[in-house]
DNA sequence: CTAATTTGTTACTATTATCGTAACAATGAT
DNA sequence: ATCATTGTTACGATAATAGTAACAAATTAG
């Protein structure tokens, strides 16, 4: 008895994409009973669904030991989803002005569930070249995360602290909740966000969010970040917290545009 | 093509991601019925699966017009799948080693049924800066295309033949499927390409195939691009040949350890 | 402003694609 | 050689999808 809802989803598109997911820049390789596992998909249903997607080219199965990796469809695809997403389009040009105006490095992000996906990002050769995941977890830890936070319903807010375990990833991380909470309310009557080397060693952010105005809901955050050693977080807040604001209005105008939602 | 009545092959999976594929830099917005005619899926289907493509992010809707756009999910997915490729990430070093030492504009490609997908590319200044498709279909005009049909079995060629009608992309691309033909059998006793002019204005180029040595079947190709103002092709030949064929030998054993295959 | 036309969404059922158990084959480990 | 693991195939039960058709919501034309 199919309900109403399932009527118009297809569980099957559902779970070949869940497969595809489980392969990236981490994770080259994986074998049939692993992609099984990690989907919950039982093991006949899996072996169709990589069967498709390696007759499609999205996989590949080496011969000898029928590991399975991406294929040039997938490359592809890849290619075109990422260039083709037009808030990735549309940021890059708002991110280079600022960018080239200021010498600063940049970061800009959107909301994707409890995560943060990575958007389009600038570096000044002067702060330690961090590789940053795509997505990441530790809203908690980052200014980008804390100004959404800040800025998400209550029971939304609530419902991310439910299953939260705080990792301290510096000697700065604030792992007590209580201490994350406080920080989030002051974040929120501030109107930006402060990152102190919360996320990384010698990296002091600062954030602000991207807001669909319309709906009047966050959608991601940018932020600018700099090297510890040579700026202090007072000289900063002094001295570019109008440029955040400036670049967080052009997102945001940006997204409402775009019609990006929660 | 999946054989006819493959058990082992979800035809739901191929309709979700065909549809995923309409989108790109080139088409960044389409419509439902749009969809429905393009993939040839009746119209509550398509209603279907890009309603799942929408919950789960790979799609977004516009609330006013509806029109359908890439999402978030799409783009992470993309990123992971374009940098998650090995082959991509393996052969980057290759060409980028080749660059720095002769410091010449390099192209590198894989086959895709009757397609060329761009793989990694290095380019010098001197090179009119051509923004490349990801994907494509003039084989008959590129040194890269010529390579590797030099290289296909028989019947492949023939089958790619059959269907073919050459465009004239310069005053000297070669529109004559004989001309093309005994241009190909040329290029096979050669062991390389050449592409005097036939694709760009201006450019000349020298293709070898990434041949998988275990297979013996060509997988893709590479090519050294010049600026036919500063270089002629006797010149090109004399130099750069054994470049050329270093350059294919090492990207063939990359290919060959992965396991691509035609 | 209303009618006509297109586009998107929902209801409903027949069909068939998918699920999932289980047996089998192939590979690897002991 | 034996056992354990992983991948592949068979097949019936069932739920998921296809597809017609009606309906709603926009668009466009008159």
């Amino acid at each position: 008895m199919p309900s109403k809802q399932d009527q118009y989803f297809s569980k099957t598109l559902e779970k070949g994409l869940s497969i595809l997911n489980l392969f990236g820049r981490e994770n080259p390789s994986r074998s049939l009973t692993e992609i099984s596992i990690l989907t919950g998909i039982n093991k006949t249903s899996t072996y169709r669904l990589v069967n498709t997607l390696v007759q499609l080219g999205y996989l590949r199965k080496s011969i000898t030991d029928k590991s399975l990796r991406l294929g040039p469809k997938a490359f592809s695809m890849g290619h075109e989803c990422f260039h083709g997403f037009d808030i990735y389009q549309g940021i890059k040009p708002i991110i280079d002005k600022t960018f080239f105006e200021h010498h600063i490095s940049i970061d800009s992000a959107l909301i994707d569930g409890h995560k943060l996906i990575s958007l389009y990002r600038r570096e000044m050769p002067n702060l330690v070249s961090f590789h940053l995941p795509l997505i990441m977890d530790e809203l908690y830890a980052r200014a980008m995360g804390k100004i959404v936070l800040a800025n998400v319903e209550p029971d939304e807010l609530e419902h991310y602290f439910a299953s939260l375990e705080p990792r301290r990833l510096t000697p700065q991380t604030l792992v007590d909740i209580e201490e994350i909470l406080k920080d989030i309310r002051n974040t929120r009557t501030r109107g930006y966000s402060i990152n102190d080397r919360e996320y990384m060693t010698g990296v002091i952010s600062i954030g602000a969010p991207m807001m669909n105005l319309q709906t009047k809901s966050v959608v991601g955050a940018v932020s600018l970040d700099f090297p510890s050693k040579e700026y202090s977080l007072e000289a900063i807040e002094k001295q570019y917290i109008s440029v955040l604001l400036t670049l967080a209005t052009e997102a945001s105008s940006l997204v409402t545009t775009a019609g990006i939602r929660q």
